[in-house]
DNA sequence: GTCTGTGAACGAATTCACAGCT
DNA sequence: AGCTGTGAATTCGTTCACAGAC
């Protein structure tokens, strides 16, 4: 597994800065495209060509993972692709339970690029009667009463928020109590949860924002 | 991943951290959360209690916009509100260009929070004949040939990209030819622009996986 | 007394630069 | 030669702590 003989070293598991997170998965996005194209060895200089990202970064960046280069010839693809995945709990598919069958709910729901990373959404529930019974894609929305039952067999560890503001906090206490251990949450609040449970935030208003400020200081 | 577009200006304006850009954005969904209240001043320690961030941390990114509380007092929120809106370039309203008509599209066009924040979507366009014509709320969805000519009227100053990973390079190309000067991106892709383009990549796949990294994290 | 604004101290993240392996 | 991994240097961001305004 450890192509380094010598000293037994206990992989200590170093801890991942918060920045580097989210570049793991650029690394990722870029060796997925790299083994598409049927490249083998990458180097760190070459990666920083294609994701923009320093070299010195990058081997920093991977470093916390392990000693997975070779020096003198670069990263074996394949190998630094499944032990990123290995590291970011992407070793197997996730089952998600989407909540809110809103027009973001069936965006979610059809959209391709999750089930290529692995994220397969296998339950769709709404509060609303007029939602439930109908069919999203290939599922049928359930009624939030039937949630922590289905998910007794479901096993989801993933939750995903899709309703209107007020609704979210209700909805997580929902996602929790049926046993899900983390939170994507589309609703613009904050939500609480107690210890141990993962909840991430994406607030598509706050993009546009970010992306005015940059518009108005970039026009000098 | 750097986005802080700086060419050096000697101005009374103090340049902003990006970290600070996202609160930024935290600060004025608090604000608008107290005016609704009712409640006319606020302290950076109460600040600090409804969004969980550090009231020294506060203090100090209100600091960038300028001198804006009076000690002893704290800070008038229509006052604080509007110049924070000022800064950001959200002062007026901005007019966005939708292209694509798919599912992710369409849920952008009937998110009731964007209208909220200033940002409407004033036309949509897809390259497919089979979604031209078709209605998406109250917009007809207009063929990309149309896009260069419909915003010689709409001066749109924002788009949004909502189409295939394949299809995002000529999309943004298009953009740019048509005047826009800031891109939301939501394909999985870098796309590249000339200078002076602001672009904002949400990649909805990747917060999947730091969710997966945290939650994997969370459970060592 | 309360609260802001900010220099200073601290801590975190990035980049440099090079020893050492291939 | 080419490239990694990493300590050191640097840059960047956060938090502290307090002077001064109310």
């Amino acid at each position: 597994m450890r192509a380094n003989p010598g000293p037994r070293l206990t992989s200590p598991i170093r801890r991942v800065p918060d920045p580097t997170v989210g570049r793991l998965s650029t690394y990722l996005h870029c060796l997925r495209a790299l083994e598409r194209d049927g490249i083998t060895t990458v180097s760190s200089a070459e990666m920083a060509d294609h994701t923009g990202i320093n070299a010195a970064q990058i081997r920093k960046d991977v470093s916390y993972i392990g000693e997975l280069g070779r020096p003198g010839v670069g990263y074996d693809v394949g190998h630094l692709k499944r032990c990123l995945m290995e590291r970011m709990g992407l070793g197997q598919p996730h089952g998600v339970l989407l909540v809110g069958a809103g027009s973001l709910g069936s965006a979610l729901c059809s959209y391709p690029g999750f089930a290529e990373q692995g994220f397969f959404i296998i339950a769709v529930f709404d509060s609303s009667p007029a939602k439930v019974g109908r069919r999203l894609g290939s599922l049928e929305v359930l009624s939030m009463e039937e949630l922590a039952r289905r998910n007794r067999d479901l096993r989801a560890r993933i939750g995903v928020i899709a309703v209107p503001r007020d609704a979210a906090q209700g909805v997580a206490d929902c996602l929790v109590a049926a046993g899900i251990r983390g939170i994507l949450n589309f609703a613009p609040v904050k939500i609480e949860v107690r210890e141990g449970i993962t909840v991430r935030n994406v607030d598509l208003a706050q993009e546009f924002e970010a992306l005015s400020y940059y518009m108005a200081s970039a026009t000098d």
